[in-house]
DNA sequence: ATCCCCATGTAATGGGTTACATGATTCA
DNA sequence: TGAATCATGTAACCCATTACATGGGGAT
């Protein structure tokens, strides 16, 4: 039930399209909270018969039309109750520690060659955030907006560090087993 | 599509009836797969139809008995074929960085008691952990399974360990931040 | 007998993913 | 005018979540 949240989030940064609210979700919000096209159409239908936003009174809302929204007070004192209201974490799914475990199992070949790839997957989103991070908040800035937003960034620079560094201890792991093969028992 | 693979791997590890993989997935698996109960007899009963499990020929089948599965040799090659096959990371969704983010524009009104709770939460986590730790990596054993289930305890450790630091830092900016009530743009 | 817990399920709902459809604009 | 791209959507399917249902066995 966090759709919705991240939409009033983003149009409250910056009134958009759907189809501009779909690339800051490629770029920046959907680091934590991705979604498609598809979804965010769908819940911004929603989001305007709730009266929760609106269109910007403009254009003609054709079908090839950019239709921009924004927020309005509904929304955001929605979006104020969501954030202040207790939640509990959501229990995590990784299929790459899933696959590791199975791999005790069933033997560990192929699986070398897919965790060298998540390791550069992950150098690379980790270089991606540390550019925002000098594009975005070179030192002397100190906002509250901006300590929140840079708090935020660093989880994400923290997690993929931790990953990188656990893909190399994994790959290193790796390297001294023997090649465990699927034994049938 | 990974729940059928989960269960897989925990069959293996030992042939077991639905309420006891049921709890399994609440201590073991389940750190890094979830599921519940009613996700965990569908997919039982989809495995069964594609001869990839049997139910251990005991006792009678009947509604209030238990019913003990075992994979067979196909179930076996599928989870092999599956652990070798390269996959693409999931996008995370992460609603506590996302309440962040909304904060920043909303204002943080109730957030930093959430944020102790969830860091007590991690913190209670990361024990867990490092009693299995203690009881099931004692140092000295280092066969191959054990290294791999070993470096998999590790990735739960490391994370929980992150988490409740990213959160002290947290809380220590907020403590330091001006109220910021939600104001009206 | 009754109550509670164990064990296996069914049904309804909702969100996410994938594939496809349609109109508008731009450019060769 | 035809192709490519932008922009907004629809439809179908799958998976997860929540609530409820049913039967068996043990304890008081």
């Amino acid at each position: 039930m966090s759709l919705p949240h991240a939409i009033l989030t983003a149009l409250l940064e910056k009134p958009s399209s759907g189809l501009e609210l779909t690339r800051r979700f490629d770029r920046s919000i959907g680091y934590f909270w991705s979604a498609t096209h598809q979804q965010i159409y769908r819940e911004l239908g929603k989001l305007e018969g709730e009266g929760l936003i609106r269109a910007l009174p403009s254009e003609q809302p054709a079908r090839g039309q950019k239709k921009a929204y924004e927020v309005l007070p509904a929304g955001r004192e929605e979006l104020a109750r969501w954030t202040a209201v207790s939640q509990d974490p959501k229990p995590h799914r990784d299929a790459l520690l899933l696959r590791l475990r199975a791999a005790a199992v069933v033997g560990t070949t192929g699986l070398d060659a897919d965790l060298r790839r998540h390791r550069e997957l992950h150098a690379r989103q980790l270089e991606t955030y540390r550019e925002i991070e000098r594009r975005d908040f070179p030192p002397g800035r100190d906002e509250p907006e901006d300590r929140l937003r840079h708090l935020v960034l660093r989880a994400g620079i923290d997690l993929e560090t931790f990953w990188t560094q656990w893909l190399d201890h994994a790959l290193a792991e790796f390297a001294e087993l023997p090649d465990m093969p699927e034994r049938q028992e």
